[in-house]
DNA sequence: CCAAGACCTGAATGAATATTCAGTTTAGAC
DNA sequence: GTCTAAACTGAATATTCATTCAGGTCTTGG
């Protein structure tokens, strides 16, 4: 017999990644990740059913990653629901700070798969339940729409990290941080004394 | 001789904002567009080099209309900056209100398009230069940084008007307009007296 | 009317590549 | 050392359309 090193299947999700990066979904070669993971082209689909499956595959395998540590950091007891949101912020910049390659897959590809991803659920579930707390405890503006403004954070997020995958110059991870957590807090108006 | 109808050209463009709306770019087919217009297959091509010129047309288009509405908008003398803002804001909802196929294709293909989109960097100009004229006039936050916050502000629209566009019912144009405007001026947290 | 020439058609072509699978290699059991 | 079964290979297969183009069809000027 013979049993999988185990080393494949990294290889392969690793340099799928870059290949979706770099080519998008549609344009991306089974044989360029067979390539760029060291194996022959017929083995991705020992470890994938198929292209579709493998993009499915690392988008939840994100998503899952976010709304565990998500999950940690929204049941503490020690922060307030601001704190709560800066620190939803800098979990997902921080995800993608060491793998450019994967925010741009994840930006990108996100709407490509139909199908219900339950941990994408629940990481918006989450952002929604710390607006709700905000509200209840008095920090936050009562007249907040939780599910539209959860969003318009989401989609800001997101693009601006896609921006930092493409021009880590132009957009410093670090700038994005502050800039988004000080519009949260007090929108664009001047600071009211 | 003969002469074009005039109206074929304009049923294969909205034909194709539909297919590429339902299918995504790389599932559309020319031969659906081709039906969905009324004419054999190869008559797109008499009107459109090829799909993608026939993408990037439509994309070009969109960026063009609003780009020329946001210059006269921009250019008024009668608003302040943050109801040219608001202004954008409702150019930007209004340009989608009748057409969500228009929305998505938009909001999903934006990024195929590697080429340089002149319009569509217009567009991001006016929105900076509105942003330092309220800076200028002491109406907005001076630590603003304008190119993070216009693409923070872009990201979330563009985000919201995905969402209307697959589940008006859900994201009321209307709702997000409000919200938008409310979360840009204020942010988040509890009215300051 | 009747060329003339542009418009229009849609089946055929060709290219691209996801997926398969018959054959080869190798780790581990005995 | 030998055998076995799973892992692995990569050329061949099969499919899917974008694009072409040879042949028809209209519209208009004279």
């Amino acid at each position: 017999m013979r049993t999988r090193s185990g080393q494949k299947e990294q290889n392969i999700w690793q340099a799928a990644v870059r290949e979706f990066a770099r080519h998008g979904y549609h344009q991306a070669k089974i044989s360029r990740i067979a390539e760029g993971a060291g194996v022959a082209t017929g083995s991705v689909y020992l470890y994938f059913k198929n292209k579709k499956q493998l993009l499915e595959k690392i988008l939840a395998d994100v998503w899952q990653n976010l709304a565990q540590e998500m999950e940690a950091l929204v049941t503490r007891k020690d922060l307030n629901a601001v704190e709560k949101l800066e620190g939803m912020v800098d979990l997902v910049i921080d995800m993608f700070t060491d793998n450019p390659s994967l925010a741009i897959v994840v930006v990108n590809e996100h709407s490509q798969t139909r199908i219900a991803q339950p941990y994408y659920e629940r990481f918006l579930a989450l952002g929604r339940q710390v607006l709700e707390e905000g509200i209840a405890t008095g920090l936050l503006n009562p007249h907040l729409q939780v599910d539209v403004t959860s969003q318009f954070i989401f989609g800001g997020v997101r693009h601006l990290i896609h921006l930092w995958a493409q021009s880590p110059r132009q957009y410093p991870l670090n700038k994005i941080r502050r800039e988004v957590k000080l519009l949260l807090k007090r929108g664009i108006l001047t600071e009211v004394q």
